[in-house]
RNA sequence: GGGUAGGUGGCCGAGUGGCUAAAGGCGACAGACUGUAAAUCUGUUCUCGAGAGGGUACGGUGGUUCGAAUCCACCCCUGCCCA
């Protein structure tokens, strides 16, 4: 099966702008595409690791890849998707972001000769020279057309500074400058950048008259139509001090049923025939599909054995033994101690269960707090150093466990 | 630069001197039901306090008043219209 038919099955591609094209080149292993990452936080989340495995399957059909960490566009910032204004970052956050990113993705991507290469357009970007380039590339653009695309249409209410107006003009830019210097055919990027994409084959083919491209990839939707990778706290991060892998884990664990297939399908590297035949389950079967999933990516994004890990605890935890061995930890120390001993909410509030005394308080009253498995139901309960010597499991609802135990 | 409408809790949004820690919705959290799902129902949702009660809070800074999210002044930010 080619490349590009398994990325139409899985679902990935939402827009292109050739397909016969597009088709022929990475088919045949004759794209040399980039992907743009801006540093707008310092751990790459989902959608970003969506974009890494789209470059994996291409890497390995053949075709070349350029990661662009977006060290100069990072200082204008996409308003792409966005309803609201972008705040800046200052040069030193996005220096360090850029640090970040690139840590992980090396984890992801072969880098080397005649492999993947990692540019930042910082390094052309910031030099560049506000007449010179408003000359080369700013005639080429027509504001009209820029006011259509959709990026722009939906801040049009709520307003958008000439800074974010740029974004777009960047952006192309960068595609035209990866074209002229490493010789750069096409573009991918999340649905969300098409219209910045376009620009920039536009661009390519007014100051070159060559033909560049661009593919798209689906943003990872849930059936609810809201873009997945996000919970209530944020981001589901890859660092794992951010989003430890058994939170990483449960995340996936607990998808929606409709949204499954779909994950396994666009996310992980199972092979298709693989897939289709899970697609033939049956509807109990569900949970094993969401387990698989869960492992699945776990696996790709922590390695093997953080994967076997989170999987273990996760069945130690849900199915009763309650083996805690990799639960999250807090470790409590003299300082926390009162009398030599410690109140049920403080524990609560040091294990990172509530973020007041408030509602650690409340979550005891409603009866969502249990202790070695016995629910909590006075608000003065107190454990010893011996008992923390021992460990104490606390649960908080049905599915948040944590381990808290004394450290001298 | 001129005119005009705005800035309220995580978000949306009501509130135009005391009854307002601020309606309602969304989100979130907990409970029931379940499959670690969804839907549904119930409760909770600034913070400190066991409680009584206190402290902060309606863009910012001052002011009027016994009392201000609400009135006044100046400033900052945003939309729209005109230049």
């Amino acid at each position: 099966m080619n490349i590009f038919e398994e990325l139409q099955e899985r679902g990935l591609i939402a827009q292109v702008t050739d397909d016969k094209e597009i088709k022929e080149l990475i088919n045949n292993g004759g794209a040399r595409f980039y992907i743009g990452f801006d540093p707008t936080a310092d751990s790459l989340h989902v959608g970003h690791f969506m974009a890494l495995c789209l470059m994996k399957r291409l890497q390995m059909a053949g075709n070349k890849p350029v990661v662009l960490i977006g060290g100069g566009t990072g200082h204008v910032g996409d308003p792409s998707g966005r309803t609201d204004m972008r705040s800046m970052m200052t040069k030193e956050t996005i220096d360090h972001n850029c640090e970040c990113f690139k840590k992980q993705m090396e984890r992801f991507i072969e880098f080397g000769e005649d492999k993947a290469i990692m540019v930042n357009n910082a390094d052309w970007l910031l030099g560049l020279n506000y007449i010179e380039l408003l000359r080369e590339v700013g005639a080429c653009f027509s504001v009209n057309n820029m006011l259509r695309a959709e990026c722009y249409k939906q801040r049009m209410e709520k307003g958008l500074s000439f800074l974010e107006f740029n974004y777009m003009i960047m952006q192309a830019y960068d595609f035209y400058y990866l074209h002229q210097n490493y010789g750069c055919n096409m573009q991918f990027g999340g649905d969300d950048q098409w219209s910045n994409m376009l620009a920039g084959t536009e661009l390519i083919r007014k100051k070159t008259g060559d033909d560049a491209y661009a593919m798209t990839i689906t943003l990872l939707m849930n059936s609810e139509g809201k873009k997945m990778g996000k919970t209530a706290k944020g981001a589901v991060w890859l660092d794992p001090n951010k989003t430890s892998p058994f939170e990483f884990y449960q995340y996936w664990r607990n998808v929606d049923d409709a949204d499954v297939m779909k994950c396994i399908k666009m996310l992980t590297f199972l092979s298709m025939e693989t897939i289709r035949e899970m697609e033939k389950w049956e509807d109990s079967r569900i949970n094993e599909k969401k387990e698989i999933l869960a492992y699945e990516l776990t696996n790709l994004v922590h390695g093997k054995e953080e994967a076997d890990k989170a999987q273990a605890s996760a069945h130690a935890l849900f199915s009763g033994s309650g083996d805690s061995d990799n639960m999250p930890t807090t470790e409590i120390t003299e300082e926390d101690l009162f009398e030599e001993k410690i109140g049920i909410v403080k524990l609560i509030v040091k294990c990172g269960f509530a973020a007041s005394n408030g509602e650690a308080k409340r979550l005891i009253q409603q009866g969502g707090i249990s202790v070695n498995d016995n629910i909590v139901s006075t608000l003065d309960k107190t454990y010893t150093k011996d008992e923390l010597k021992e460990g104490l499991k606390i649960k908080k609802g049905k599915k948040h466990f944590h381990k808290a135990i004394w450290k001298d």
